[in-house]
DNA sequence: CGCGATTTGTGCACCCCTTCACAAGCGCCT
DNA sequence: AGGCGCTTGTGAAGGGGTGCACAAATCGCG
């Protein structure tokens, strides 16, 4: 079970641009980039060098070059990389050229503020609609956009063309729920649930679980704190750091 | 720059317990197993087999076995993992034994679904207390708690024995609220808002981007609309999966 | 009491990723 | 035109994680 057998570019098939294959790790990483390279197109810079893109997506320079690399030569030696360039040549190879439209589901707390969350939009993506199985909560009005009943999914998919399926249910609902969108043709899902999905080969599925994450810095913050057996304060960990704060610039990389 | 130079347990500090140095990959994936585990405790079992805690969780069984051999043995050959106990461990070795207390800071359109999630209160964490900058926000009441004004973070923070930041405002303020946060003490802290933090050695920075996992899945779409450029029809991606749904149970493990 | 079925724990090989270090290339200044 | 400094792109080394395959250990049953 789970054989990644990503078929592998089967040699003729040849008529993509390229498609050069991009390591997950590195993929992970453009969309970072990109945030980045936005930043610096509107303070108006027109070159950067991987030092300075590096500084600001918060990673290595060599790992910075190297994963470039891996999508083209973009850039010039002595000088840089072209923002707006680099910008268009990321965009294009995550496929964000063209708007993807999102169909969320579960409107509760947390789909509540996705629903409302501007950073979608910000970044070619687009909330086509908003599914939820309670009648209570069929027909409020988020955003502009009407929630309509978990039901309608097939129909509205494909007027709307659906690419990507949000699941902001509770764990009990997102099995049944990852049914249905892979079943009007959904190919990937960001699964906020805190349960594992089942669904066929092809499909990609992405947790995020605020939960764990949390877990995850309790562990550190644990671990820190077994290291510390020294000191005399015995009370809470106020040690009010000592020199002048934000010294350095490490962002402790921890799993991602 | 970007040193990473955890001291490495110097040898004489034997004074905790065990401390085992575990793989970050392996913590990040022991709650996951927390969470199968509970979910099988409730279910009445009382022992399970790493292959049946596997599937639960989402992993390999070889892996499962390795990560949970991390911590000690606490399995029986022939038998299994005896589920309570292994729970006991889990939480642990997480530093979930205590409550730990988490602060708040943003509490717009995201930080207000993160301030009424009951997944946090439901695995060990209490929401402390909640800040915002925006004089209209300051004073609401979510979830039984009053927002306070960022400038209060200070006397509440040593009030509270705050040991977990989160992050929920716009990007623009973040960095301000880390510093702010290390200058109260907090050492781990777990970011929102779509940009790179500065923290100073010692501190733990979680992030997680809403919009770069759909960065990421658009990625996967865009490379699975390109290989798939034979059939005939050309319109939307809707082929409708000829055999029954659900067949597999392969996670994608892509990133993470 | 011994044997077989079952399951854990782990040595080992493989692969991916990271990082260093440096050659190649580009622009600028003289 | 030539040289010099700067930056990219990459070969190679090292580390960490994954998964296989198997020995060790435990239980139950005859």
């Amino acid at each position: 079970m789970s054989q990644h057998r990503h078929p592998g570019t089967p040699g003729r098939a040849g008529a993509v641009p390229a498609l050069p294959d991009l390591p997950e790790a590195t993929v992970a990483r453009l969309p970072e980039y990109l945030r980045a390279l936005h930043n610096l197109a509107e303070t108006g810079h027109e070159t950067v060098s991987s030092e300075g893109l590096a500084n600001a997506a918060g990673v290595n320079s060599a790992k910075l070059r190297k994963d470039l690399s891996h999508l083209g030569s973009y850039g010039t030696r002595g000088v840089g990389y072209d923002v707006a360039l680099l910008i268009d040549q990321i965009e294009s190879v995550l496929g964000l050229t063209q708007c993807r439209s999102v169909a969320l589901v579960g409107v509760g707390n947390l789909g509540h503020a996705l629903a409302g969350y501007d950073g979608f939009a910000s970044r070619g993506f687009r909330i086509a609609a908003l599914f939820d199985a309670s009648p209570s909560r069929v027909g409020e009005e988020i955003n502009g956009l009407v929630v309509r009943h978990v039901d309608e999914l097939p129909r509205v998919a494909t007027e709307e063309s659906i690419s990507i399926g949000v699941i902001a249910t509770p764990a009990s609902a997102a099995q049944a729920v990852a049914d249905q969108l892979v079943a009007v043709g959904v190919t990937s899902i960001l699964n906020f649930a805190p349960c594992v999905l089942s669904v066929p080969e092809g499909v990609d599925v992405r947790k995020v679980d605020l939960a764990i994450e949390l877990q995850i810095l309790s562990f550190h913050e644990h671990r820190k704190a077994s290291l510390t057996a020294l000191p005399a304060t015995g009370g809470s960990a106020l040690t009010a750091l000592p020199g002048g704060l934000a010294a350095t610039d490490n962002q402790e990389a921890i799993g991602t």
